[in-house]
This record gives C-alpha cells, sequence and structure tokens, in this order.
DNA sequence: AGTGAAAGGGTAGGTAA
DNA sequence: TTACCTACCCTTTCACT
C-alpha cells in the first residue's frame, strides 16, 4: 500500500471504467504493471467490488431515513431480520443514545411507516425514533 | 424504464465488471441492445456513475461516527464548510432532533475529536452530539 | 516489481432488416 | 429493436529485465 496504489484506488472511485492504459499513465506504470496491482487490490479485498452508483429517487425511493433503534438484548439473529427487510440499506450497532441505527430508503413517508412497523417486530426492539432527510448536502467517496 | 433496465442496473450493481455480452444474456437481449439501454441509462442520470467500493479500513479509517449537528441558521454556505472538511463522507439536513446529521469516517478517536473541533468551527453551530459505530451489520446497495 | 509485445476478446459505431 | 459486421482499443499473458 504506498502512494501509487492509493492514487489508482482514487482514480478507480472516480471512474471505474477507466482502461487500465489511462491508469498505468495517470500513475506512471505501464499498462500491465497498473493491471497487476489493481489485481492484488482486489485479492487483498482493499477493492471490495466494482458497481454503479444509482439515483435511489429515479428509481421510485425519494425518501431517506435514519432510525434509532432501542433493544434489550442485540445478541443472535437480530442483524438477519434486520437485514431481511429490504428497504434497510445500512445497519449499525452503535455507541451512544439507541442499539442500533439504520439507514432506511422508501418511496415515500406511507412506505416508511411500514418499515417502522416491521422493525418494532423484530424481538428485542423496544422503541424507535426516526430523523427524516429532508436534503443532502454531501453524499460521496472519501479519498 | 421497465423491467428490463431494472434487471440491468441490479445486474451492474452486483458487479459492474460484467460484460455487454453477458448482461444482455442474462436479460435475452443482444449484446449491442444490452450497450444501448445501459448508455441511455447512464445518458439520463439514473447511473450516476461506474465506481470501485472500498475497505475503508484497510485505508486508515477504522473509526465511523454519525454526527448531529446543532445550529441555529442553515441557509448560505454551512454546506460548503462542511464538505470542506475531509473526512465527511455524508451530510444531510434533517427533520428531527438536530438540524443536520454528518456521517464521518477516521482513523481512530483522536482524529473523531479533531473533527468535531472542526465542525463547531463552522458558522452557525451551536453543538453536536456523536454517535459512534462499533459494528456495521448491513452495508448494501438497494435494489 | 515493472516493461514490452503478442494474441485474443470485447467494445463501440454503423447499417440493414 | 435486433442482427451483423468491422475497426479499434483494451485486457491478459508471458518472457525478459
Amino acid at each position: 500500500m504506498d502512494e501509487i496504489d492509493r492514487m489508482l484506488i482514487s482514480l478507480l472511485q472516480d471512474d471505474a471504467t477507466r482502461s487500465y492504459a489511462v491508469l498505468g499513465k495517470a500513475v506512471g506504470l505501464s499498462s500491465g504493471a497498473a493491471h497487476e496491482r489493481v489485481r492484488k487490490l482486489r485479492e487483498r479485498g482493499v477493492i471490495r467490488r466494482t458497481t454503479v452508483e444509482v439515483d435511489q429517487a429515479a428509481l421510485g425511493r425519494g425518501v431517506t431515513a435514519y432510525v434509532l433503534v432501542d433493544g434489550e438484548s442485540w445478541m443472535g439473529d437480530s442483524g438477519a431480520a434486520l437485514a431481511a427487510i429490504p428497504e434497510v440499506e445500512e445497519a449499525h450497532v452503535i455507541a451512544g443514545p439507541a442499539s442500533v441505527l439504520l439507514k432506511v430508503r422508501t418511496g415515500g413517508t406511507r412506505d416508511l411507516q411500514d418499515v417502522l412497523r416491521r422493525v418494532f417486530q423484530v424481538e428485542g426492539v423496544t422503541g424507535t425514533r426516526t430523523i427524516v432527510v429532508l436534503d443532502t448536502l454531501v453524499d460521496r467517496a472519501l479519498k
């Protein structure tokens, strides 16, 4: 993990369709060498996967919300139960004023209400507090 | 935006290195037709960009935190001021128990403290509450 | 770990059905 | 929209440095 690896990752984060020829030129290496470095970064799991960023609103998910979930015991399969809710994009165990923090995307406030109902049915959940996103100022990949 | 478009997006979210030949076969179209559909999805902004998912911990950002920011007036360039902090991955204007919610990634708690200091220096900020992530149960792309 | 070249496959663009 | 064709670029591999 030297400076060149970091540059390659940054370039790919910005646009993963770049060819190895372009990448190599950008970091001062040959196409083959750039390819080999990226291959190793994938192999080591530093680069998890190549994906596309989708405009959620265009797919009918216009509402984003964070849900603070209070619970008693967070052992076992609570994670699996939350993962089973398709609208849950992220779920984090947290230190602070709740047990778990969810990031949820739905088509509207009606669907959000339905998601909250399903969260409440997960074993151990004693309460939820919901934060609705009004506007997103920043949403980017860190370098 | 029909069912085929949705399938193509889902396939690309899963692995954007798939060739158009493979994509076409998966949705029952020719390579050319699949290519044309994806091109239009990009053009319309449904697909924002192609990128790589990076293991942040492997890049020395092992601590994730959410910061609830209280403030007086959130007009003007507060967004720009927050975007200027490189550790800020997301910033949302929210309805609920604060004005703005930040997602922050740092190398350690020491750096987190430093970020909080910089957030406090943004004009209009009157207070912050920090939620540290202990474990991430779910982190995925929604279909 | 990187270079350079060769071979094969995929992509992109055009045209016709 | 599909099918076909073509030119070209890129990926991938390998021997050599």
